[in-house]
RNA sequence: GUCCCGUUCGUCUAGCGGCCUAGGACACCGCCCUUUCACGGCGGCGACACGGGUUCGAUUCCCGUACGGGACG
């Protein structure tokens, strides 16, 4: 079969391809080209580029000599447009928002299993393979096909993928979906892919390098001559309204966030909700976090139709966070309302929620404001 | 401008002559965790307002100097 492999340039699509090739498919890589780090956006105070993990000739070098030692083409694809319509835009806007984004799920969805995608097909490959722990499977008895959590829980990605439809999920490979992390560095290792076998993980947003997600949104605002857009300083209030302290920009907190608030007081105090129409945000104990239930939008359901019934899940509001009891009632446009069995910490608009049933992904959607 | 009270890490404080090389909480910083943002875990920085006494010994007692509260002016 011949197989596009999407290769970062890091151990796990590199293991993924080596897998692959063991399995004596016929492949091709590609190395999607989505930033330009030379727009003057990822720069230091001395104009310097910073340092990148994402689209840098570091990574795409490693990815180059992967795909040369384990003998298959490789390509370098620029999805520079793709990316910053479908990714980096949004992205900055939902900051600007008072939400949090999670671009990592559109990105998937949008890129890796769309614009490549396409390319790949018209290179003619039947698949499109990333180093996601996850799987798909097909039942046959529903011919659907089934998104199951990464073997090992440990790792799983399945949080990210939640926005993949059908049609995309039939084209999906998971070479890594029955292993753990370093299973697949040894699998990079015993294809002497030393180089990339050792590599430690990118963990920042890819096009952030170095962390600072709300000095990017400066710098795009005003590389577009949008600085009025910026948010500015503004109140920050307790839960009965008192204003407590001045903040920097509402782009720079989330729900449930603890540092950088900056207040002493005699309990932690977190981020509890962020108005960008009145630019504040209310901070308060960590018991006034809790929630039991918020709204869906974008709803994608993967594991049936699209239910006309309440459905019984274990719903994520955060990739890290343990999914919990849920009744997830359907409502029109691609909606749905969801009521947890017990309250849960910070749920927080922008970011995903997955619905799962054991190890298969039912579902997800978009947190968004009641 | 007479008489009282108070003055400890960035913040709120513990302390009541040796147990204090001053403890805690929150904040801040770093590391770990982590393909988002966070949470969390671990660690770190950091103070007795100042000057004199009294004591073997002073954050702790006394006296002044500098800043914060009190119906005679």
């Amino acid at each position: 079969m011949k197989i596009a492999v999407a290769m970062s340039g890091g151990v796990d699509s590199s293991a993924a391809a080596a897998i692959l090739k063991d399995q004596g498919h016929e492949l091709v890589g590609f190395t999607m080209q989505l930033w330009d780090q030379r727009r003057g956006i990822n720069v230091d105070e001395n104009g310097d580029p910073l340092p990148s993990r994402c689209c840098s000739l570091d990574d795409v070098y490693d990815a180059r000599r992967v795909a040369e030692e384990l003998g298959f083409p490789f390509y370098v694809l620029n999805l520079e447009r793709d990316f910053e319509r479908d990714v980096v835009q949004p992205f900055v806007s939902s900051y600007l928002n008072g939400e949090t984004p999670i671009p990592c799920v559109t990105c998937n969805s949008r890129l890796k299993f769309a614009s490549l995608d396409r390319l790949a097909l018209s290179l003619g490959c039947e698949r499109v393979a990333t180093g996601h722990y996850a799987r798909v499977e097909y039942d046959r008895d529903s011919g659907r096909y089934r998104l199951l959590r990464g073997q090992n829980e440990q790792k799983d990605q399945s949080y990210f993928l939640w926005e993949l439809t059908q049609a995309q999920l039939s084209r999906a490979l998971f070479p890594l979906g029955e292993m753990s992390k370093p299973e697949a560095r040894d699998a990079a290792r015993q294809h002497g892919l030393s180089g990339v076998a050792e590599k430690k993980e990118s963990q920042e947003i890819c096009f952030v390098p170095d962390g600072d997600y709300a000095g990017f949104i400066d710098r795009y605002l005003e590389a577009e001559n949008a600085t009025t857009r910026l948010p500015g300083s503004g109140e920050i209030v307790d839960t009965s309204g008192r204003v407590v302290g001045q903040h920097e920009g509402i782009h720079r907190y989330t729900i449930g966030q603890r540092r950088g608030i900056g207040i002493a007081d005699q309990q932690p105090l977190y981020v509890v909700s962020i108005n960008a129409g009145k630019n504040r945000i209310t901070v308060g104990q960590a018991d006034e976090l809790l929630s039991a239930e918020f709204t869906a939008a974008g709803v994608n359901w993967i594991a049936f139709d699209d239910p006309s019934e309440p459905v019984r899940a274990e719903v994520r509001v955060r990739y890290r966070h343990t999914a919990a009891p849920a009744t997830i009632t359907p409502l029109p446009n691609a909606r749905a309302r969801i009521v947890f069995d017990e309250p849960q910490r910070a749920i927080t608009p922008g970011q995903a929620t997955v619905f799962y049933r054991g190890n298969e992904v039912a579902g997800g959607g978009w947190i968004v404001r009641a």
